[in-house]
DNA sequence: CGGTAAGCGAGACGGTACGTCGAGTCTTAAA
DNA sequence: TTTAAGACTCGACGTACCGTCTCGCTTACCG
């Protein structure tokens, strides 16, 4: 076992930096975009080098994708959102794509750099489309527990309308996320969508 | 006689011209994504020299945009899909998202332009967006003369419900459009949601 | 003789066109030099169209020759020049370069285009070497048959000392050239090199 | 210690980058003209970047200069010409203008720089100018020393002959400096001048 | 405890695309 | 048929950014 081996001489790697670099990222995708975002201005944002930066990632798409994953504030879990007795509660209790102030805005900066390169793809659809699926779908299957939902439903494709619904209103239609919106989101396509009883928003509790 | 001012003179843009570059940015879209498609390689292609383009285009992203809107094959209208008699043959006839053979691959290099340029993001807006809300939104109000949907029906969201699953899974998911997708999309969501107790789901609330 | 036959039709040529060229060539060579004279600038400001120039003239080094040989009022023959009884007097009627004010601001614009046409390179030849070096040789033979010359003199050699002189110090050096300039060259160089008694500016009249 | 302030870092700039780059402006403006030495060309055949150029050199109209000034292989001094014992024998040995194999080719493209340039045009004076006249001039207080010059020369005008009538010859006439002319020019214009009464001239006027 | 291997900020490097601009040609409606 | 206006092709210019490489310095381990 060489966990320990022989350490490497040498100055280590200055554990702050990567903070500070990913940080530099993270501020200059929400200010200026993707394009804006140039890896000298990261570097010099952070108070680093450019050779530092590429030290610790490969490229720009790279660095583009771990400042966003970095950030996100989404629940990964239905064990992190509290179990309020209804899909409705549960699900006003997360509102997607509220807590990370700007997700949506350093989303669309990735949306080109996924197209070229596989990896960054797979990593970004890991952090933004497949973890908030599986949130959703957990709430939902903690539904079908209670009996809220109606029978036949295609779990995976109603896990995904959510999501869809409020990546497209940020970055395709360019209109920002606000409660109204989610709330009537809810109330009006992923509740009658979900429920057995369309009308009705808290049929068990009735 | 024509009440319009004395036509300046000089030699006028060959409106050919405009379609030939057109053609040819979609083309190099499509085969080399954004970044590939050089304005030299559009010119090039095109026959015409860089000034050309750029006489017509102030910037590769606002030639990007109307190389995607041009080629729009998404009925704008309605009265351009044939009226089945029912919402899911409606539907299944516009199978949006498909006809363009790779509307995708293009809308990605658009997202980084929309957020540089408020001017592009408003076209952007109305091609991608608001035409294909408004199509749903017509079919759904024919269906809602024939009686076909369900009462205190949010005609607005559920309009967004399809193009949003649709540009979503293209674009944020990374997979295709294929016909197995969009039947269960419709048979799944849109219709449950929409439909006054469609076909199975009908029997289990009474 | 068919000077007036079956007259074309169509509208003639503007002759006043062509001086306004000119002058419009001239004055954006002496303002801004010859890479500032643009073709569009000289056709905005003789009030007409490229074509209009591009008729007249094939290309700009020749419209720049034309141009610059246009306004040249420098003497072509010595018969032009007054005879004062002296080779000194002769020279400082001429007083070479000095008539034209913007000459060899002009002709410096021309070198470039110079290098690249040979047929420029002909036309400007003539006008700007072959001519000034032909009336000075008429001088300097005028001058020997009033027996001022010395012996043994190669007249060729010596007609190219003043022209060489003065657009080197325009040209190449960038100075003005001044009475005193011409008046001293002439003292100091082409006499003692020219006449038969090297201190006396004026050996037959004493 | 060194009392120069600390060194600021970075990678120093390659000083062969400067002479490869400078060599392939000489070269490519021999062989092309000033039009067709491309930055790009240069850079290319340099094996450098443009960036690299620019960096170095702010336009091109500047890399010319001093790609011109620093391949000058005319001696700057009379110290590097040997002491022949006669102004003809001096002059024989340095043949103006012939040892930098095209500098005229060269130089007519400066011709246009100097005109835009005024730093440019203070340089280029310098090094061609100046610098011959000054070696001229260095060559006749030489002479004057041996006693060869007659009385009363001034020097300035005459040092200013030889560069003028070569500059000529190549940049205006266009014709090229072989050493016929070089010798006749020394003969008959520069020497003729100088001395007193040399040669065949000196029995005339006793 | 001093050598040495690595990390560091700074910035130059090769490449390559962008957007501008000039030369010379071509096209139109009007004169 | 000529004119003014201006669109056309071609191609160079100068700028900016990416990802790499090279400096001189600093940091830490290891013999």
């Amino acid at each position: 076992m060489d966990t320990t081996v022989a350490r490497r001489p040498g100055r280590r790697r200055d554990g702050a930096k990567d903070d500070a670099i990913l940080l530099a990222a993270r501020e200059l995708l929400a200010e200026r975009g993707f394009d804006g975002m140039t890896m000298d201005a990261v570097a010099d944002r952070a108070g680093a080098g450019k050779a530092t930066v590429y030290r610790r990632w490969p490229s720009k798409v790279q660095l583009t994708v771990d400042a966003v994953v970095c950030g996100g504030g989404v629940p990964m879990s239905a064990d992190e959102v509290e179990d309020t007795g209804s899909l409705r509660g549960d699900l006003l209790s997360v509102r997607f794509g509220r807590p990370a102030t700007n997700d949506a805005d350093v989303m669309s900066g990735l949306i080109s750099a996924v197209k070229e390169n596989p990896e960054v793809a797979k990593v970004f659809h890991e952090q933004f489309v497949a973890s908030r699926v599986r949130l959703m779908r957990e709430l939902l299957e903690r539904a079908q527990e209670r009996g809220e939902l109606r029978d036949g439903i295609d779990l995976d494709m109603v896990a995904a309308v959510a999501p869809a619904m409020i990546s497209y209103r940020k970055m395709v239609a360019g209109m920002k996320i606000d409660d109204e919106f989610v709330v009537r989101m809810i109330d009006d396509v992923i509740l009658p969508l979900a429920l057995s009883r369309p009308g009705a928003a808290e049929p068990l509790s009735s």
